[in-house]
This record gives structure tokens, C-alpha cells and sequence, in this order.
DNA sequence: AGCCACTTGTGAACGAATGCACAAAGTGGC
DNA sequence: GCCACTTTGTGCATTCGTTCACAAGTGGCT
């Protein structure tokens, strides 16, 4: 409804669809964190910062060396308050009256983010969105390579996909010990999906993005992002009813018989 | 951190990266709508009816016929309070004492989400992703048929794929105001994600779900629905440096390097 | 019929996230 | 060196969302 409208998330997000959730770290009396300063991020600011610093490296690439908090929520599709807030979660990297330096920024987010380190992708289930994943060069640029691929069929297991070589799903806790696996893609059919999320878990892996329409059990310890396209849909879907409703009620719908507005 | 933990969003809720808002409807004074009792869901609900409806549609076909708020949310991955706060935005369908009658649910959630009516999906792009999603055969069956592709390979055009053929990307406007197509999936490199937007903002698509990762920028009566891998794996990221830190605030990394936690 | 055990639906308390508005802080011009 | 201008960083009010806790209803049992 704002000016600068933007997207959701997914909520996720819910977000989207989000369980929300401080991400405070009690961290008891103890002194300050020596270096890190982060101390409470909002979840939600999290989800942003990431893309900011998205926004941020395009801007690097362009030769920009400074901007404005307005300009880059404007290019962030957030309101400039918010995204100074967020920033300001992280430190004060900018100087008034000037505006902030791109690279500083990206540096600090991605210090936030925990993006120094590379962090290795098990890919499970190779079929049409495994095969996609696998094949999709923006991770391994971006600290993320993809370390394992997993799938039950046996005329698949040992075919490279990407140029790695496919395991069978028995050997991920083996496989994901061995490689470090940090974060765990579930690319299964839904049945599929909690048996898989069970050894991704022996196999210590503590971060999992699902895209199966699941709802996955996990220990305390784990953390789930899920991705359901159904779910995006079906909450697009709501608007539109909303949409449609609002004009029946308040009278004359535009000329519309039923179903999609063409005008506007 | 509750007990009952599930995923989070996407907002997207954050999800994933959500860009929070109410779905108030306005409607002044006017009497009330007079069937449709539909009146502010926050936008965090909408997500989960989606989710509950899926869980409620598995139980369905097992045969389950009634269940209590304690099992729903349970399988749901919420908490008890929250699922039933989130059913009571919809109207009063629980019998006290008893519980829910799943087909009832059913029934009321997709009124709700505006599932009752099919809402046509075109894929642009298709890639890898595009390729999934096209052969992907969870949406037609839940009322999202996929009636067109869109690609800007001319090699491409002509093809079928999934049983459709290929248009290009030209024709988008043309082609998605003839199939009255409610729904985009953007899933082109992000290079060309916000010109493909454009044109089906032209073609009067008002609901888009974007996989490439850019903001896009549309008029306001557009919704934009982000999923964005990159971001979700970087969410990831940030906690599992968040329990590295606690761990080494707190001494004794128990006996990890550095990287990976095996045991718990 | 009356009581008891159970479960819903919701008012109200709480907590998180957003947006506003302004003081603080820096820059450049004169 | 001072002033006018710009832009950050943040306290505060507000809005949105979650959780608690309980009254109100329902079915089963005696």
C-alpha cells in the first residue's frame, strides 16, 4: 500500500510466511561480544539485509562508490527509514550529510551474514528442480558451492549432474560428515521428504531449505526455511479474490465479466 | 524457539523478506459484505490457512474425519492458540467440545483463498527452473493450470514443453490477455526479469511470483511474490554464524574446529 | 436430567516491526 | 571559522501479530 511497494516473502517468508521470531542471543551478563557486535536482528531484518547486499554488489559492479540511504531503498524497494534501521542493526558504517560507501556495506553485511565463510550445499533429490539447482551457477559465486547431490534412483547415482556425481540418499549422513554439508536442499516428492530431512539431520546438518510441501519435524537445533510454490500461489490467489470482491461490493465492476481485469 | 517449531517463511514471511501489510478492506461505512464474511486476515494467516489446507487435504484422503485444533497444529508445525486464532478469521466452523470436521475446513479455507475459481498460470523462461516448474504436476491439480510458456530462445519457440508450446516472450501481453492468465512465474535470468514483468503488467497480470533475484518494480495494484534462493541460504547463514558465535562467547567449542558442528 | 470432561472462539496482554520526525554529525562554500 | 545544507542514526508512537487464559458451548455418562 506504500509508495515504494515492494515484494513479500515469503514470509516468506511469509512469509512470509513467517513463524516469527527474535533472533536475539541471550548471551547472559557476560561482557559485550568482543568483536561481532550483533546483538539482537529482527528475522525480518535479516531477510533484507541480504537483499541489500545483493543490490549492493550490482551497485559495486556499476562503479558506484557511495549512495544514499534513499537511493538504495528506492533500488531495495523498501521505505529509507527502514532500510537505515536495519543498517543500523549492524553498526554505523555511513556519514552524515554524505551517505554510505558501497563497499563498506557489503563487506559489513556479509561479515553479518556469516557469508566469509563458504558454506557447502547437499542438493537432494535430482530430478526437474534438483537437476536446476545443481546446474544453477549463482551459488558457488556467491560462497555457496554445491558439495553433494542426492538421489534414491539407482540409474542416476554415480552420473554427474553439474559435474559432481550423484550419491544414494543412504549415504548422506556419511556423505554430508565427510564434506562439511552445512545447509541441506530437500528437492524430494513430499512423501520423501521427512525420511530425507531424518539423515540430513544424522548427517549434521543444522540448516535446511525444504521445497517439498511438507511440513518437517525437526530437533530444536535444526532451522527450516521452506519454499512452497503452491503456498505463493495460493496466497496470489487470495488477493485476487479480494480484489474482485471489493469491486462487487463497492459497485460496477470495471466492465469485467468475471476472472481477470484487463484494464487497469 | 517454542517448542512446536516449524519453518518460517518466506516472508517470505519473511519470509520471508516481508514487506508487512494488512489485507484490510477499506469498505467504508457501507452495510457489511453480505455473504463472504472475509474481513481483515492478516496477511501471516493467509500463508498458513494455505498450509493448513494442505495438511487438512492429506488427512482427507487418509480418511480422517474430525480432529481437534491440538492436531492440526501439530501436524502444521504451529501452536494450538495461533491455528485456532487463524481459523476464527474465517468464521466459526469448530464444534466446541469435538473439534473440526476436516471436509468443512476444506471447503471454507479454499472459499477463502479464492479457490474455487482456477486461476491460469503462464511460466516465462524456460530454463532449467521453467522447465520444472512447467512439468511440474502439483499446480493443475490443485487449480493453477499452467496455460503458457514463455521464452526468448528462438529454438525454444515452437517447442512443447509439458504438453504446451513455447511463445515468445513478444507475445506476452498478446498471449496472456486471450488466456486470461492471472498468475506469472518469473523464472528468466535476472537480467531480464523486470522487462518480462512489464509486459505482464501489460497483459493484465496483476499477481506475479519472481524467482529471479531483483527487485522488481510494478504499479501498485500488482502483487509481487519473492522467492529468492540466494537470500534463504544467506538466512541460513547468518544463524548458523549466530550459534558458531554463542558457542565460542560461552568457551569450549565442543571440540569443533571451526566449520561444521557433527555431534549436537 | 444433570454433571463432567473436553475443545472452541476470543478479549486482552504482550511483544515485535514499522514509520515518523528530529537531533547529531559531517561537508562544502564563503 | 562559521553557516547553511545534507544525510545518518535513533527514540517514540503506532500498528501488526502472537500468546495467554478463560468463558461459552457440546457430547457422553450416570
Amino acid at each position: 500500500m506504500a509508495a515504494a511497494r515492494g515484494q513479500r516473502g515469503g514470509d516468506r517468508d511469509v512469509p512470509a510466511a513467517p513463524n516469527a521470531a527474535e533472533v536475539t542471543m541471550p548471551i547472559p551478563p557476560v561482557s559485550d561480544t568482543p568483536m561481532q557486535r550483533a546483538r539482537a536482528i529482527p528475522e525480518a531484518a535479516v531477510a533484507r539485509l541480504a537483499v541489500y547486499l545483493r543490490v549492493l554488489s550490482g551497485m559495486a559492479e556499476q562503479g558506484i562508490v557511495t549512495l544514499s540511504s534513499e537511493e538504495l531503498a528506492a533500488a531495495a524497494g523498501v521505505n529509507s527509514a527502514k532500510l537505515r534501521k536495519d543498517l543500523s542493526y549492524i553498526g554505523s558504517y555511513g556519514t552524515r550529510g554524505v551517505g554510505y560507501e558501497v563497499s563498506v556495506l557489503v563487506d559489513q553485511i556479509e561479515r553479518i551474514l556469516g557469508l566469509t565463510r563458504s558454506h557447502s550445499v547437499a542438493v537432494v533429490g535430482i530430478g526437474n528442480l534438483g537437476h536446476a539447482l545443481a546446474n544453477y551457477g549463482g551459488f558457488p559465486s556467491r560462497g555457496f558451492p554445491v558439495a553433494a547431490l542426492f538421489d534414491v534412483d539407482p540409474d542416476l547415482v554415480g552420473v554427474p549432474v553439474g559435474g559432481l556425481p550423484v550419491s544414494h540418499i543412504d549415504d548422506i549422513p556419511k556423505v554430508c560428515a565427510e564434506r562439511e554439508i552445512s545447509i541441506g536442499v530437500i528437492a524430494t516428492p513430499p512423501a520423501a521428504a521427512q525420511a530425507v530431512c531424518d539423515r540430513l539431520v544424522a548427517g549434521g546438518v543444522a540448516s535446511i531449505v525444504n521445497f517439498a510441501p511438507v511440513v518437517l519435524q525437526v530437533p530444536d537445533h535444526v532451522e527450516v526455511r521452506k519454499v512452497d510454490l503452491a503456498v505463493e500461489l495460493q496466497i496470489l490467489s487470495f488477493h485476487v479474490a479480494r480484489r474482485a470482491d471489493s469491486m462487487n461490493v463497492n459497485g460496477s465492476a470495471l466492465g469485467n465479466v468475471d476472472g481477470v481485469v484487463i484494464g487497469r
